[in-house]
DNA sequence: CTACGGATGTCCT
DNA sequence: GGACATCCGTAGG
């Protein structure tokens, strides 16, 4: 995948919810890992005080938001790694965290790396990154086309309706607490605290 | 099935 | 020394 084709000329928010339907796919030595991605954050650089760039910090762990369209940004979070990928222009250090997958390959490595059951699998951001293995930093600063990850350039599925959401887990943080930039495919089991009376388990939030 | 609190490893101040 | 873009087990309905 080219990178410029998928992250080019739309906002970060706009891209998360595009993202919504289209495959990430992680190639390893043991095997091709992949999923649909069900749910993703937004966010969006020096103004945002919900993130990591907020009024520009930049440190060494942060340094990838910085880099171009497609770099890979994996930081540690109390022990868990997160998948985010930058999506605008170098310095502008805006980006997208992954947080739920639907399974599409490789499910039996998945549950090798991560025995749990059901939708536990990839149902979070720290879930879904030890079901596929990342347990290093290695990738961080990669851009997706020079690296073992890709995003399918193309939609797999269609949502049949998009939720946007305040972000999980950001609080206190003024204005930027409560702004919608979650998107999610609405009913889908493996968007995180998914309440069980809310899924769809007949089509998983997909057109049918 | 839901809500809550403790565990947890880095990084930055 | 504090702050986290989290996860899981347990307790209670």
């Amino acid at each position: 995948m080219i990178d410029d084709q998928l992250f080019s000329g739309k906002s970060t928010a706009e891209l998360s919810r595009d993202l919504l339907g289209h495959e990430l796919s992680y190639q390893t030595p043991a095997g091709i890992l992949a999923g649909i991605i069900v749910e993703a954050e937004a966010y969006l650089g020096a103004k945002d005080s919900a993130a990591h760039a907020y009024k520009g910090r930049r440190t060494p762990a942060n340094e990838a938001l910085y880099g171009p369209p497609g770099t890979i940004y994996i930081y540690t979070l109390r022990g868990h790694h997160m998948l985010d990928i930058a999506t605008q222009a170098q310095d502008q250090p805006e980006g997208i965290l992954i947080r739920g997958l639907e399974p599409t390959q490789g499910q039996e490595l998945m549950l090798k790396n991560r025995p749990q059951k059901n939708f536990n699998l990839t149902n979070g951001p720290g879930k879904l990154t030890q079901a596929l293995g990342i347990t290093s930093k290695e990738l961080n600063l990669l851009l997706l086309s020079q690296s073992p990850l890709t995003i399918s350039a193309q939609r797999i599925k269609e949502p049949a309706e998009i939720a946007a959401t305040a972000r999980i887990n950001v609080s206190s943080r003024g204005d930027w607490t409560d702004k919608p930039l979650r998107f999610c495919v609405a009913h889908n089991p493996y968007v995180s605290q998914m309440r069980k009376s809310g899924m769809d388990l007949t089509n998983y939030g997909w057109q049918v």
